[in-house]
DNA sequence: CTTAGCAGTCGCGCTCATCGACTGCTAAAC
DNA sequence: GTTTAGCAGTCGATGAGCGCGACTGCTAAG
């Protein structure tokens, strides 16, 4: 592709996300700084045309970019990208987070804020995190609460049915049996190391041991899929409905769809995972989702070192948003989350 | 007001609740078994809308129901209001929840579906719940993470900042001793009763229990006033929005002051608990919100028993909600909610 | 007090004409 | 071959004009 043709749709590309309204040639013309005129212009607009970079609303209008042609402007930025400038204030308020959650829930609030789109943060699922503790909670006869805490204060908790009832004092002791015995281990092995051990003292016929090393092995079962995901802000994306007064229907559906998926967490982080799974900043333009549901939006999304896995944060908007902020920030603020977790563990 | 009057304004208002479209002298005539012409409905429509019960959206339109109107209506629903025949299918599902936090999630759930709209749970604040159990985990040198569970399994975790260090052993003890000594007390009581403990045993110059004393209040500290809510079924007043298809961008702007104030879910709790302090059901109509943003919106909310005080549970959707069917919803499911309550504890 | 009848109001949807912002094309200029 | 000026053409947006229809409020008679 011609240089040309590049700088002209970078440009259109850039107006058109400030004003929000088609591109005319004679504009191109004088703003390219190519010296041009408008006649020319209109021919390279229309092999761009033709090779589906940018699209007229209708005949006699300018022209808007496709996907393809965001696409494109959003592969040079990343291509001329640099390190994104620290910023101390984000740091500064990213570490006063206690645990992980806190953390994630904080990196989502501050994307949200500084794009004014939908800011969110996903932590890996990650069977590969240390336990730190556990923690039996009797509720009632035969239902105990199970709490788990991985390194970074990642908590989470489970009730379980047990065949039989447990005596008030036994599950203390059988904690204590637990964390003395497996604390350290990832959450993997610990339950490989439990049911080894269960296999160990079968012999032993000691039922009581059993039965504890049961509950921590349920306990932890269902613990290492459950990723949380944080998600800030969703009502800014009404502003930018309000503003782009075009096509308010179609715009409200859209949004429609956006907010039943967000409702729908499982989901989201289904998508989020699979659209992520390169290391390092990703952007998904519009109908490149595979989810329909989201063809009137665009990601930007990087990921993180969480433990051995990588955790996600980034930001969903319209798919007309300003992906040179937009990556600025995810950007920085994933390095910082980094350095923040570093930190902690 | 004559018998007649709220004959029809009764007739109206459910009418209009269905189409959703102004009601004429017409509809009214032929459809209010009073055996009136429509000239004479005229003139009883006209003192309606002296007093403000109805208004036409233009001269030359039907009438439509105020707030008042609405208000009037919902009054004579509740007046003659019976008992909710009991949904065994919902107490099966209710039952299932492990936590009590679990079974609110659930309500919310429920009521959101069966209502189309969006559907709430909010468990009070309840410093007189009884401890059940504390737990201390170690994140780094300084950083603790206390996590108290109270009965019900309702569950919440804190981090805290300790002057010193502690060594890893020191905390179990610490917990078990906690444990031993208040666990049962309420909430509240444990805290006194633990300050009570730290001027008993400063005279012994304990330095670590003084500091493990400290520690759990500081840990059961914030915990009472830190309300729970669940939301489910935003999402659902998109539908509304777009069947209404009459004035989009007012309805466009209402939806999206009332995400604003969703994601600000303590500004939404202060809300809900402001106008639920009656005992029983709730109806509260567009204008009659405290806040302006939910002017559009109405909300039936019902109270029950969590432990000495009360929870919430109910629906929030347009003024113009199928109030019959959302007050008998929501009595259902707080009375379910009830008995699940009564059993777990 | 009720009712039939009638005049009046007003929003909605239709058509029509104008305007203006573009474009694509063509033919001349470089 | 590429660029450019000029021009004709397209199409959406805007607004006026108009008739229709769905109501109402009023009035006068029952």
């Amino acid at each position: 592709m011609l240089d040309r043709q590049r700088r002209i749709l970078e440009r259109l590309v850039s107006e058109y996300i400030e004003q929000g309204e088609p591109v005319s040639s004679a504009w191109l013309a004088e703003h390219s700084e190519l010296g041009l005129s408008s006649a020319t212009v209109r021919n390279i607009l229309g092999r761009l045309e033709e090779q589906g970079f940018v699209r007229q609303p209708h005949t006699s209008a300018g022209r808007v970019p496709t996907d393809s042609g965001y696409r494109l402007y959003v592969d040079l930025l990343l291509a001329g990208r640099r390190k994104p400038r620290p910023r101390p204030e984000f740091e500064a308020r990213l570490r006063q987070s206690g645990t992980v959650g806190d953390l994630l829930e904080q990196a989502s609030h501050l994307l949200s804020r500084a794009s004014h789109q939908i800011g969110f943060a996903l932590a890996g699922a990650n069977p590969s995190l240390r336990l730190q503790h556990i923690d039996f909670v009797r509720l009632e006869d035969t239902r105990v609460l199970v709490i788990v805490v991985a390194a970074g204060g990642r908590i989470t908790h489970k009730v379980i049915e047990t065949d039989a009832p447990y005596e008030p004092g036994t599950l203390v002791s059988a904690a204590n049996y637990i964390n003395a015995e497996f604390a350290g281990l990832t959450l993997d092995e610990a339950r490989e190391a439990i049911v080894e051990r269960m296999r160990e003292e079968r012999l032993l016929y000691d039922a009581l041991l059993q039965r504890t090393l049961a509950l921590a092995r349920r306990g932890l079962d269902g613990v290492a899929p459950v990723d949380t995901l944080h998600v800030q802000g969703a009502s800014f994306l009404f502003d930018e409905v309000a503003a782009d007064s075009a096509d308010r229907q179609a715009a409200l559906d859209a949004l429609g769809a956006l907010f039943r998926m967000l409702e729908e967490k499982d989901q989201l982080i289904e998508l989020l995972s699979r659209s992520i799974d390169a290391v390092g900043l990703t952007v998904v333009i519009g109908s490149e989702h595979a989810s329909p549901d989201l063809h009137a939006f665009s990601l930007v999304a990087s990921t993180f070192q969480d433990g051995d896995r990588v955790g996600t944060v980034g930001v969903i908007g319209p798919t007309r948003m300003r992906y040179q902020r937009a990556i600025m920030m995810v950007d920085g603020v994933a390095q910082t989350v980094n350095r923040v977790l570093d930190h902690h563990s």
